[in-house]
DNA sequence: TTGTAGGCGTTATCAC
DNA sequence: GTGATAACGCCTACAA
């Protein structure tokens, strides 16, 4: 029976306040001073037991719960950070989410997260929001901003930055890995199967790790001697839908192929779909290698040969890079390399 | 340039306060007092269209923003509300998460998440922290917290909780839909098929939902005067990999069966694998029926038969019926009913 | 219409 | 070791 807010009824207790709780409040009913109670509250200076004894008791009796508020106005930090993604409702930024909260548990740390949709000009926006808020530190889960804009929005608060390439500063971390590795090991693989015409489902045009996984199908097929046939290059939009409206122009191209590499995991799942939907067989008629290793990957049918992004890992070691820039003592953590995963959508020709 | 924070340089302007900035900055750029700064940022009084002008010119010169904090004491909101959600990677919680950003979008509170892993335990630890930050609101999204326990939170604010049936009140409003009824739809369209001897995968036992989708099961029995057989029904965790064991399970048992009721899409992902495995082809071998409709299950081979369940609508629905509660103007929403989505896992007997 | 003053709850500084 | 006191930045009576 907590013995705040008791407004309308008589107070339960003697010791019950007006309004919510103070440290005020607990100092009176602890026979202390309002500082003893943040003394002990924050472990900033040595107190007597006894008092302490009695102040613990009196919070205790109390439920008394700091007023961050208030805290944050003298301290002008607000424990909380920002976490930019871009859709929340993608595998890929809620497993990067996941990392994140295992890397801020028990730091005292919340996360704040918004919503980007890969367009700068609401990333930015989005941020100006976050920033009104005093977050302490943010974290950009890639996106299309400018290098120059997160540099700026970096002299305000610490930063880590995903999915670029960036000097690092005092206040700005950037991780990184290189996409055209992703795109080089799984267009690699196909080859080393004996496939020579390997369709390509782009991921958008102006998105950075897209362009990159492009360059590295091109890359493998040069280190193999081999030119790809523009005409096995489409446009997809890293969604399932976009994967399957891309396979269905493939296919309709007449163009012949043996197999394919879709930029991403969730256009293999629609290229997959509209396979199937035409009684095409994977991997008997034609092999697909796609890029992320989402969980669902290992679960559709065939299981699917990706490229796994150590998405978690990176989201870990954000949230650990940010408390350290916070003035946290935590264990850096490792961001594990691009890994390709053999499953069954893959076979040799 | 915006002219806060310059303290290890000079002053880029004239006008550049020592620390950020705040209202009497303005005020003294503009050459008015703050609370007349005050009053234009909140609309609170009429103020001279010159001096408005000046305001508003300064706070752009200055890139002032308030500082919630501040605000936030003064005025007792933060207008922050909470989200407890079980496991932020489960394809449930982002849908409902999405139609919560949806919801919230343009009022001015911002979503802090937290994860409850369906843990009463934790769920509660989780909720004091977030009350510990002075959150103006807060959303449970299901979970096993105990009646009473979410009305003692609902003493300190509004809360709307999702997944319950539970008495309104001023400060707490509760959505349920009736998950017999989605366990009732599945079998159903099952026996109308043909099938007789269905087998079931439920969820956790100490789930309601899952305990409530059996008893539709069984329901549908009841009303077609059939007896399912008790060696049909195995349990599950909701989860693909549990799905996967239970299909297991299940086939090695040697029970015969036709067709199997997943008590969610991600546990039919699973199964499936668990029929692909051996060969059993779905739907000619055996039908499977899901709950949830989650996004992908479009894009499963073949596309699942499911009961939908208006997951992003609910988020939606929590989010406005918070919003309202706040004392906001915001439309209803409606929650639609659950409906079967027949897709290509099931075939007449 | 505008300014002055006071306080929201906390912590840091300074005395004792 | 402990207590008074003064901010932190904002908003809202109250006064003018």
């Amino acid at each position: 029976m907590p013995a705040s807010r008791s407004r309308a009824r008589p107070a339960p207790a003697p010791v019950a306040p007006a309004g919510p709780t103070t440290v005020i409040d607990v100092a009176r009913v602890a026979g202390v001073s309002a500082s003893t109670v943040s003394r002990i509250l924050n472990g900033t200076a040595r107190v007597a037991d006894s008092k302490r004894a009695a102040v613990e008791e009196a919070i205790r009796r109390l439920d008394f719960r700091p007023n961050l508020s208030a805290r944050s106005l003298k301290m002008g930090t607000t424990m909380t950070v920002g976490i930019l993604a871009q859709d929340i409702e993608s595998p890929f930024f809620t497993r990067a989410m996941r990392g994140i909260e295992e890397g801020l548990a028990d730091s005292g740390y919340a996360p704040i997260i918004v919503s980007g949709h890969w367009n700068a000009v609401e990333e930015a926006q989005r941020i100006r929001l976050l920033m009104a808020r005093r977050i302490d530190g943010l974290v950009i889960l890639t996106g299309h901003l400018a290098d120059e804009q997160i540099a700026e929005f970096a002299r305000h608060q610490p930063i880590v930055v995903t999915g670029r390439k960036l000097r690092h500063d005092h206040n700005l971390v950037a991780t990184w890995l290189d996409q055209t590795e992703a795109g080089y090991l799984a267009t690699r693989h196909l080859l080393s199967l004996g496939h020579r015409r390997i369709a390509h489902i782009a991921g958008p045009r102006d998105h950075g790790d897209a362009v990159d996984r492009l360059a590295g199908y091109n890359r493998a097929h040069e280190e193999a001697n081999l030119k790809p046939d523009p005409a096995l290059v489409t446009q997809g939009d890293f969604l399932e839908s976009g994967g399957l409206l891309a396979m269905n122009r493939l296919l309709d191209s007449g163009a012949p192929f043996t197999a394919v590499f879709a930029a991403n995991d969730q256009m293999s799942y629609g290229a997959r779909m509209a396979l199937y939907r035409r009684g095409i067989r994977v991997p008997d008629d034609v092999s697909i290698v796609g890029v992320d290793d989402l969980p669902a990957s290992a679960y559709v049918t065939p299981p699917l040969t990706t490229v796994r992004q150590p998405i978690y890992e990176i989201g870990l070691f954000a949230a650990r890079a940010l408390l350290h820039m916070l003035g946290q003592r935590v264990e850096p953590v490792d961001v594990p390399p691009l890994e390709l995963i053999v499953r069954e959508t893959t076979r040799r020709l």
